[in-house]
RNA sequence: GGCUAGGUGGCAGAGUGGUUAUGCAGCGGACUGCAACUCCGUGUACGCCGGUUCGAUUCCGACCCUAGCCUCCA
């Protein structure tokens, strides 16, 4: 069956082709570094990582792109607040974005470009638009005129009459035209700047993943990708200049995510609703996080809630529990082509059906014959693997702490040892009660003929 | 005000012009010294009102409601 993808700017899903066959070249907006990331930032990083990897099984030569704003005026506010150089801080956030999404099986992009680390490229392409008549100087501003641009609106699907309708900001005085936007934008003496031939200032926000696209993945890209905020104006306006200066198709498919929402409501750093990655890796280990946030479809809004996550977790836990009884058998290496699970992803990453299937993977093996317990195992572990999940230690992950006051591996393993000579005095009283204690601190005895196993709950 | 998306069983979440996923929770059963795990069985839910149709949750129209974008935002 053949990739399909919902393409924004079409508003429908197609089949995906590559430009060039064999050759992928795939860019996502990633985080602006001024603070740790929340919850509703690791969507897209997952999301996209998914389908990263279904290019990859797909396609020979796939380059994905994530890049990093280092330099905005948000980052600007943060540095001054905290008395800190804006280098510093933005270095420690990014680092901290980099730790917060390998806890999350994210794979590593192929590039991470920082938008400081492009400003040559930036001011070329500035030079370009008002070369080709599509941007002009004034007041140390340069701004691009979106009226030069016949298509401008396309991917947002708005004219220009109906933004403007809806106006609710006041005209900037050195604008030609209401929505026109920043391209460039001087700097005050104490403000990062940098010399160009405007005078010294900072770039606008879209400018970046513009130079930056064109520089490591080409002038026409195959897939862009960011969360559904970004649709309008970031993308729209990454379009219009990339479009513009390079005359050329920019983004073959445009995919948006939808938003995580708390208690109906969208997450955002300026709502202030928002739940950091790092605070609940505290509580939640990563792969649940990744779990429920591919538990809905990328393109709906997920409700982001206690509920979510244990749902989560149980679900990873009956997932694990097969492997973990198959664990002495030896998983076969087996091809998950042509399977439903693969068909689920390949039409437009279709996710929750695609945890349907591994929950019918693990009934298999769960059912299977011993002789046929060495290919669903190898199903299971593909198809999780494909997922960026289920690849851990079976026996680790059901030992792994659960939070709140923990009884240590030693002390279960005694008690675990008296029971079992209890058992064998015929003594169940005693060995009830045990089994109760260790329930009471939140681990369950699990007797079977080989013994007992235990996991935190 | 303009534009966009969506309203599915207790919860999460797919999907479909008729045989109505899947998971969690619940209930019944098998298994177990007791449990747990596992397995088997069990739930006619698709916002409201009309229309098309032999038949609509699925198509069409109106309505109600929710969220989002139009400003920084994944």
């Amino acid at each position: 069956m053949a990739l399909q993808l919902y393409n924004t700017f079409s508003g429908k899903k197609e089949v995906f082709k590559p430009l060039v066959e064999d050759r992928v070249r795939m860019y996502v907006c990633g985080p602006t570094v001024y603070n740790r990331v929340h919850i509703g930032n690791a969507r897209p990083a997952v999301v996209f990582d998914t389908l990263y990897r279904l290019l990859k099984k797909r396609f020979a030569d796939v380059v994905y792109a994530r890049n990093i704003t280092d330099i905005d005026d948000k980052i600007m506010k943060a540095a001054r607040d905290k008395g800190e150089d804006i280098g510093t801080l933005s270095q420690r956030y990014a680092q901290a974005y980099f730790e917060d999404m390998a806890a999350l099986n994210n794979l590593e992009p192929d590039v991470v470009p920082y938008a400081t680390q492009h400003l040559p490229e930036m001011i070329a392409l500035i030079e370009q638009l008002v070369e080709k008549g599509h941007a002009y100087a004034a007041e140390g501003h340069v701004l691009f005129a979106v009226e030069t641009m016949s298509d401008y609106g396309k991917l947002s699907k708005r004219s220009l009459d109906d933004m403007l309708a809806g106006a609710r900001v006041e005209v900037a005085p050195y604008k030609k035209y209401a929505g026109d936007f920043v391209l460039w934008k001087p700097s005050r003496e104490d403000e990062p700047g940098w010399d160009s031939p405007w005078g010294r200032g900072r770039p606008g926000w879209h400018l970046e993943c513009s130079a930056m696209i064109k520089k490591h993945l080409g002038d026409t890209i195959d897939i862009h990708g960011g969360g559904r905020d970004l649709t309008f104006p970031h993308h729209e306006n990454e379009r219009a200049q990339s479009c513009c200066a390079n005359g050329v198709d920019f983004v073959r498919y445009w995919m948006h995510n939808g938003y995580v929402n708390i208690e109906g409501e969208k997450m955002s750093k300026s709502l202030g609703n928002f739940r950091l990655v790092n605070d609940l890796l505290q509580q939640y280990p990563g792969e649940v996080l990744r779990f429920a946030l591919l538990s809905a479809h990328y393109r709906s809004e997920l409700n982001f809630s206690s509920d979510l996550l244990d749902q989560a977790w149980r679900s990873l836990d009956s997932l694990y529990g097969a492997l973990r009884e198959a664990a002495d058998v030896k998983a076969s290496c087996e091809d998950i082509e042509g399977t439903a699970f693969m068909a689920a992803l390949e039409d437009d990453l279709n996710t929750p059906v695609a945890i349907g299937e591994l929950h019918q993977m693990a009934r298999a093996l769960n059912k299977a014959s011993d002789v046929e317990k060495a290919r669903w195992k190898g199903m299971l572990l593909g198809a999780g693997q494909q997922l960026g999940i289920l690849q851990q230690d079976p026996e680790g992950w059901f030992k792994q702490a659960r939070g709140g006051a923990e009884i240590s591996e030693e002390e279960i393993e005694r008690l675990i040892a008296e029971r079992a000579q209890c058992k064998k005095e015929k003594n169940f009283a005693r060995a009830d009660e045990i089994r109760a204690e260790l329930k009471s601190k939140g681990v369950v005895l699990e007797d079977s003929r080989e013994g007992t196993k235990w996991r935190r709950e």
